[in-house]
DNA sequence: GATAGCGGATAGTGCTGCTATCCGTTTTTC
DNA sequence: GAAAAACGGATAGCAGCACTATCCGCTATC
């Protein structure tokens, strides 16, 4: 296959394709002469991983270049591709110093511990959750912490739903990609269900449908 | 107050605050002269809510214009503040037709009848759900669709959890703004707590703690 | 042998979220 | 009451991102 045709099959334009070349996300083709080569059917699927990803993960390119990376890497650390894949869903490095920031530390704490999770408050997600809650508090919506909990079992539950799935994958070798896919997309598809849930939530409550048009921007 | 104690009081440096006020995210300060203003502590919550929409939800400068645009509205429809509020929650406007798309939309139309779900498969979130489906289906992890309804369960006790935090507040006026930070900053939550016990649930089955640093880049 | 497509390289684009600089005025400080 | 700082308002510039356009000399194809 030519890079006209991957083009055509993946619906990605060929200067897309040669620019994700370049950075690294997507092998070079092989070459048969030298200024013309082929793609494969691993070049095409790493293309539609790569838009699902960007598009629907809402990764940045550079991200995914650290993810894949990992990916193709012999003896691929899980939590490292891991770890690359999560980056993205981390609120921004703005440090806070104030008091709601050690109260929010303090709470997940706590949760952590009343919990029993087995992870340590230096797990980059705990900084987040904090920094989640430490911003509520800021904003006088420091009750939110009521409804942790519930947070917590839903969270539970869709993280033991994603190790059922992973399990089942026989082969190892898919087995690190159904974590990246599960972890980013898995987050996405969490997302659109929390939005239906909450519509049908309210309908019920309230008798709106709460129906709506995207905005056409 | 002027914009300087704003400044140090938030956080937020004075010629951003200038930009948000050329955004139309932040009201002018009250004149007291004709090149002099001051602000009042309205004009800090909004710069805190302004903060937390944009660094912990992610949202973008124009999204949070509409939300508070929306937000200060008098008759304030709650479908559209929400509706601005989540348009960046959504997957990308890219469009497939293929396969994968028509199977993944018949898969949301079946969850959605089959959970009795008060909403249409005209909702922007049933086609992002829809869009999610079909990247999995494209990638050859259509089986993922296997715990769709687990992750329906937790999306719906999530919905739950949010109306009834919501429906604690006692004045209306605070409601409409508990909706937006608790379906923006709620969604951040959620993923913090996702990635906790991903950690917790897999060291429990492999024994592996997964702790990693994060990325300095 | 013309034409289309190719690999590789470099430069440019549109968008986003600020940041820097300037102006003339006002407030504060000494 | 003079100097310095801060202010409001306007315009211009910047860094990062995800491409996109153009050009080159070569190659496959009709």
């Amino acid at each position: 296959m030519r890079i006209g045709e991957l083009s055509r099959k993946t619906g990605v334009s060929v200067p897309t394709i040669k620019y994700y070349v370049r950075e690294g996300l997507l092998p070079p083709g092989e070459l048969t002469s030298p200024n013309q080569a082929t793609y494969g059917e691993a070049h095409e699927r790493r293309l539609q991983l790569i838009r699902a990803l960007l598009d629907v993960g809402g990764m940045k390119v550079t991200e995914i270049a650290d993810v894949l990376a990992a990916l193709d890497e012999p003896g691929r650390p899980l939590h490292k591709v891991l770890g690359a894949a999560a980056d993205h869903l981390g609120s921004g490095d703005v440090e806070h110093d104030d008091a709601e920031s050690a109260a929010a530390r303090a709470v997940v704490a706590d949760l952590i511990s009343r919990r029993g999770w087995r992870t340590h408050e230096s797990n980059p997600a705990a900084a987040d959750l904090s920094k989640v809650l430490a911003a509520m508090g800021r904003l006088g919506h420091g009750a939110f912490v009521e409804v942790l909990d519930d947070y917590a079992d839903a969270a539970e539950q869709v993280a033991r739903a994603d190790l059922r799935y992973v399990d089942r994958r026989v082969a190892v070798e898919d087995m690190v990609e159904a974590v990246v896919v599960g972890t980013v997309l898995g987050e996405a598809m969490f997302s659109a269900l929390r939005r239906l849930a909450h519509v049908n939530a309210s309908a019920k409550l309230y008798g709106t449908d709460g129906q709506r048009e995207r905005k056409t921007s």
